[in-house]
DNA sequence: ACCTGAACACCGTTCAAGT
DNA sequence: ACCTGAACACCGTTCAAGT
C-alpha cells in the first residue's frame, strides 16, 4: 500500500462499468457531451483504457442501448395480448423517459443491437399467441415502429432538451411567439387549446402521457379490428 | 481577364447555392460526410467563405431541412380530408425517398424549421376544414407524429444505408443470419414469410410502400372514426 | 504482456492578420 | 471593408514507445 496512493482505483474497470458511467453521463450531460474522452475523465481513466472494454465508439453506444432496454419490465402474463403488449410499451416508455438520449441513439443506429432483437421477437411471439398470422404480425410490428419501444416521434414538441442543465432556467414559458401566431394560425390555436384544456398541465406544452397513449390505443384498436376481421394481405 | 485566372469563379456564392450543394452532398455521400470543410471542397471555396452565407452548422441543417420540405407538392384541390392529408403524406415520403439523410436531421433537431411550421400548419387547417374539432385535431397531430410528414419510425429495416456507395455492393442477401434465426424464431418468421410472400419485391426485406401505406391507412381510417363518432377529451 | 503518451486525421468556429 | 490563413479547442482512433 505505498506506491499504490496518488492513483488508487476503487474499481477495476470492466465493460458494465464503462457502459453504466456512460449511460449516467449522457443520462445527466446530455448525450452530445458523451465523448470517449470526457467518459475517460468521469472513469479517472485515460482515454485508451476504455478501448480495452469497448472496441469503439459505435460498440459503446450499442452496449449503452442495451442496458436501457434492459430495464424494461418484462412480458406481464395474461391472456390478452393487447394488455400485454400495452403494458409493455408503457413500461419501455417509463425507462426511455429516464434516458432522453435513448430514442435518437437507437435510431441514428443501422443495426438493431440484441437486447431490441430479443424485445422485438418477444413481443412478436406476444402477437402470435393472441392469434395474429405472421403475415398480419409482420405489418404490425412495421405500423408501431418505434412505438413498439416506447416512444413515438413527435415533430414539435418542446419535451426533447439537450440536457439536464440543472434545473436552472424555468423554461421559456412562450407557448407560441405572436409573431409566429400569425404565420401560423392552426398551430397556435391547438397549441392554445392544449395549454387552457388541461388544468393538470402546469406550464405549456401537452400531457404527453396522454398523446401517447392516445395514439397507442388508436393502434391497437385498430390493430385488434383487424385480427377479429381476420385480415388477410392481397396478394 | 487577365489576373482573374487560376480562381475563376462561375457563379459567385450564395446561401441559396450553398444550401443546394449540401443537400446534393449530402444525398449522394451521406450526411456523414457532410462537413463546413467538405463542403467547401465541393464548391470550391475556403471553408470561413461559407460562414458569410450561414451562421453556423446548425443553421446550414436547417436551411437544407426546408429545401426538402419545399419539395412537397402543395394540397391537392378536394373536399374530403382524408384524400387530401393522404397524398400530401404520400408525396412527402416520395421526397424524403430521394433524401434519405432528412429524417434522421429533422428528428435531431431541437427547434422546427419555418417551412416544417408552414407544412403542419396547413396540414391542421385541412383537417379543421374537414370537421375537426381544435380539440382533435390536436390529438390527431400527435398521433401521426412524424408520418405526418412522410416518415416512419422503422425499428429494423435494412433500408436505411449511410450513403449511395455507388451500388457496388448487391446488398447481402442474408435476410437473416441462421444464428440469428435460432435466438429470435419469432422475427426470422416474419422475416421469411414476407421474403416470399411478395414476389414483387426482389430481395429480402419488405415492401416499405405497402408497409408505409398500410400503417397509414389504419391511423387516417382510426382518426376517421373518432371525428364522426364525435370524440372528446373527457377533462 | 500490458499500458499509455504522443500523434494522426479529422471536426466547427474564432480571430487576427492580410489585402 | 472585406476576405482568409492560422489557430483553438475539440473529436475518435492508431501506433509505437515505455513499463
Amino acid at each position: 500500500m505505498a506506491e499504490q496512493t496518488g492513483t488508487l482505483r476503487r474499481t477495476p474497470l470492466s465493460k458494465d462499468r464503462v457502459l453504466r458511467a456512460a449511460v449516467a453521463l449522457a443520462d445527466e450531460s446530455g448525450i452530445e457531451s458523451l465523448s470517449m474522452r470526457n467518459l475517460a475523465v468521469e472513469l479517472g481513466v485515460v482515454p485508451m483504457a476504455l478501448y480495452k472494454h469497448v472496441a469503439n465508439k459505435d460498440e459503446l453506444l450499442g452496449g449503452m442501448i442495451d442496458v436501457v432496454v434492459g430495464e424494461i419490465d418484462p412480458p406481464v402474463p395474461d391472456p390478452d395480448w393487447k394488455r400485454v403488449i400495452r403494458a409493455r410499451i408503457l413500461s419501455a416508455r417509463d425507462v426511455l423517459l429516464r434516458h432522453p438520449w435513448a430514442p435518437l441513439a437507437i435510431e441514428s443506429r443501422n443495426d438493431a443491437t440484441p437486447a431490441i432483437l430479443d424485445y422485438l421477437n418477444t413481443m412478436v411471439g406476444i402477437l402470435r399467441d393472441g392469434g395474429f398470422s405472421t403475415d398480419l404480425a409482420h405489418h404490425v410490428m412495421h405500423a408501431m415502429g418505434s412505438r413498439m419501444l416506447g416512444f413515438s416521434q413527435e415533430l414539435f414538441d418542446a419535451s426533447r432538451r439537450a440536457g439536464r442543465s440543472g434545473a436552472a432556467e424555468p423554461e421559456p414559458p412562450a407557448a407560441f411567439p405572436p409573431e409566429a401566431a400569425a404565420r401560423f394560425p392552426h398551430l397556435a390555436a391547438i397549441a392554445t387549446a392544449a395549454s387552457h384544456d388541461d388544468a393538470s398541465v402546469v406550464g405549456d406544452g401537452c400531457d404527453d402521457q396522454f398523446e401517447f397513449e392516445f395514439a397507442l390505443d388508436l393502434l391497437l384498436n385498430g390493430i385488434d379490428d383487424l385480427r377479429q376481421q381476420g385480415w388477410r394481405s392481397a396478394h
